[in-house]
DNA sequence: ATTTTTTTGTGAAGCATTTCACATACCTGT
DNA sequence: ACAGGTATGTGAAATGCTTCACAAAAAAAT
């Protein structure tokens, strides 16, 4: 009780509970706009097919927002949650990669929404180089190193073929960049102070394959 | 020991292994294009940044594949994977908006390679509706319960705007779709009969930032 | 042919995560 | 002010997943 809302967890938080507070941050932007002063766990669970135990449980590592009998002020957990997960602020992000994959992404609205601001583009096309994306002139990637420090970028998306990926991902450590989100299919070398994250979107193809095939039981949603 | 393949398992397999079992595909096919005729689960193990007591126990869910002294035969193992997963088959998928996600995803490479393929596209946008996108013309979704039945489409890729999402979810449920992939980010509701998996690529972002700010230790991939 | 080395396959142990269940605290209505 | 209802916060139990450790089996070396 009363635990503040800690910037060094004591407690090592799972990946799992980090990506439910991601849902809960979704439910409740929702629940704000539909006027909700407070939400019960039990609410805020079956909006997000969770059990209201989880949800509590996890509100719980960083704090106790609640009010028994009552349950949690809406507008108040959202921005605290915001806290918890870095996104009352923005970030300066790079986009590595203008092709298919990396051209939807500058204008996929979400990632603004979060404040994960796209402020640059890099590509290795000559064609593309120079051109305008959404408002920003595409740079040629050999100069990457440069320019991502000095546009103190503190993201990378990298949007580009899985060959050159690990040359590219180097160059971008180099540079002093500390989270990478990657979407080639390749399983990248970084250094142990930088975060990697991986988005394969075969992957979750793959599994719905499987699940079919197998008639594999728990439908359950991720 | 000598336990066969088995198409409709006795034991609950996790989601994990089910995700690795993709990584060991992908490993495996380098290690094809690399000639190498049989793998050891250390070397398995390493190329994704697994363990090998891990690789050993995913692939016993499914058989025994290996030969003590020696590991795996890499092209055969490959295909018992293929199998397992469902990918030694091709898949009739069709895509529902042509925004920006959805155009990127129709080019997606990745995607055919592993025998999805998208021989639909639909839109609701009537400057879309007819254009071609990589030799596939976009169909109005106004008829799409009835075209998905008549191509026997098995598979739905949903790029659709949140707002929207849950109805037409109902349409391709109607239409007797089994399994799910969605980019909305929005719960979506599904009979217990049909799959649905959901990619939220802000999520992962949101993991990054998490990271970043709280100075999460495990900086493990996934 | 025998020994040594390598590597699998797998119960059991060790961890991690989720769910349970309930005391506690606050709200609501009278 | 009090009683009854509601919903949180949290140890403890249950469940699930990963790692350990080793016997068994085959390969490689002698």
């Amino acid at each position: 009780m009363g635990t503040p809302v800690s910037t060094s967890l004591r407690k090592r938080i799972s990946e799992s509970t980090i990506h439910r507070l991601s849902l809960y941050y979704r439910a409740l932007s929702v629940l704000e706009k539909e006027d909700y002063e407070t939400v019960s766990s039990k609410e805020l669970a079956k909006r997000e097919r969770l059990t209201p135990a989880q949800v509590r449980k996890d509100l719980s590592f960083f704090g106790s927002f609640g009010t028994r009998g009552l349950g949690y002020p809406v507008t108040e957990l959202k921005k605290k949650i915001a806290g918890i997960l870095g996104i009352n602020r923005s970030w300066r992000v790079a986009l590595i990669g203008v092709g298919n994959i990396g051209s939807a992404l500058v204008s996929y609205k979400e990632f603004m929404k979060q404040g994960f601001n796209i402020v640059k583009l890099f590509d290795n096309d000559q064609r593309k180089i120079g051109s305008n994306h959404k408002g920003i002139i595409v740079s040629d990637i050999n100069n990457i190193e440069q320019e991502l420090a000095e546009e103190k970028i503190e993201m990378v998306v990298l949007a580009v073929p899985a060959t050159v990926a690990q040359y590219i991902v180097d160059d971008v450590v180099k540079a002093g960049v500390k989270a990478i989100l990657n979407f080639a299919p390749v399983n990248l070398r970084v250094p142990d102070d930088v975060y990697l994250r991986n988005e394969n979107m075969s992957m979750e193809l793959e599994y719905l394959s499987f699940a079919m095939v197998n008639n594999h039981t728990p439908k359950k949603v991720r």
